[in-house]
DNA sequence: AGCGCGTGCTTTACATTGTCAAGCCCCGCG
DNA sequence: CGCGGGGCTTGACAATGTAAAGCACGCGCT
């Protein structure tokens, strides 16, 4: 359940590297302690040492990608600081999304595997903190006003649609809408519905 | 791959139910052939004998669900038929996110289980099928000029949303926000957003 | 009546997995 | 020198997914 040794071992990371290289090919559940070690080069028992269990180690990949995404969306929030209000709003739901394109793996762990989800405070404080400067900037935008509804309706709304669209992409389903939207890529649609979303928002 | 066996056995009906029971309370990607067989009363291999692979079995409960929901949306939409035009919609993407609460195990293996989602025509075009319903009511509310924004892009976003809900509501994380709604159920959380998301409408 | 034969399932077998217990190597500190 | 503890391996076990072969029995056919 938790971890068995502390961290920063080296065989660790290769383990991390190989996890995520994996999940990323076959899916979060995919991943079997075993071929991960395969991977890492490392006996079959290395990642039940370091991570204690499957769901150990998944877990590990959890909070690894939770703190990417914090990183990212801080810096997406930077880069877009001097855009109008709802055009910040856009940037971050998008840049959201791409994160959950970009590290499937990682984002599967952290928002879609329930299993390690229930129960887990240091995983749920986790996953508001990273959620937090969404949230942040609703109110900064809002402040400013740009926008004027409810702040915690909009911000889960922002909330349920980017992880809606998130989870679709994952799943490679994105693409079953294609017919309705011919030509467009994921990210076209990803882009189109959350432009909309935020122009509607009051 | 392909079921290996018509359809209409009696043990069948048996196994579905078996691994209904097990999925709603281990997640889909807790089911194991052995156990559900177990449960069921049958011998170890029934399953893959009715199924080919788990997979194949996990498919079946897949398909079973997408016919479920079809039938679901549609008995909502006649209920709702002589309600004013945005509130049909409510009522039906309600309808959505109260059936994947109700029938998380079904919700998972149609939407949420890649393994199964990927080139199998079937599913996606049964997949397109249920949601066609939603599509439709859109289609006719916008008819009534209840709303004005585009077809394809209003479809998308109550998909989008309803999914992300249902996808949180499935996974338990729907609760993660109580802190920002204190005191709401699920539910409770589900039809506020789905209410404001609507009400939004163009 | 007897004979297949296909449907519906079981038995046996095997490779693979997660997990646990024990042990080995080696670096740093006493 | 020793010895302790990180960092990892080896070995074993129960459980799983899958494959192949086999059994029972009801149905149609001659």
């Amino acid at each position: 359940m938790t971890e068995t040794v502390p961290t920063g071992a080296p065989g660790r990371a290769a383990l991390l590297r190989a996890m995520e290289e994996l999940a990323r090919e076959q899916g979060v559940n995919g991943v079997g302690l075993r071929e991960v070690a395969r991977r890492a080069g490392l006996s079959h028992a290395a990642p039940t040492h370091f991570f204690g269990s499957r769901e150990g180690m998944i877990r590990a990949l959890a909070l690894e990608g939770l703190a990417l995404l914090d990183d990212e969306l801080c810096t997406a929030q930077e880069r877009a600081a001097r855009l109008p209000g709802r055009e910040r709003l856009v940037a971050d739901s998008l840049e959201f999304v791409a994160f959950a394109q970009r590290n499937p793996a990682h984002y599967d762990a952290m928002f879609r595997t329930p299993s390690i989800a229930n129960g887990d405070d240091v995983l749920d404080r986790a996953r508001l903190a990273a959620l937090g400067g969404l949230r942040a900037l609703v109110v900064d935008v809002h402040a400013a006003g740009d926008i004027t509804g409810d702040i915690e309706t909009t911000f889960l709304q922002l909330c349920a649609m980017s992880h809606g669209i998130a989870s679709l992409a994952v799943d490679g389903l994105l693409h079953g809408f294609d017919e309705l939207a011919p030509g467009d890529s994921g990210m076209d649609i990803a882009e189109r519905i959350i432009r909309a979303q935020v122009a509607q928002l009051p």
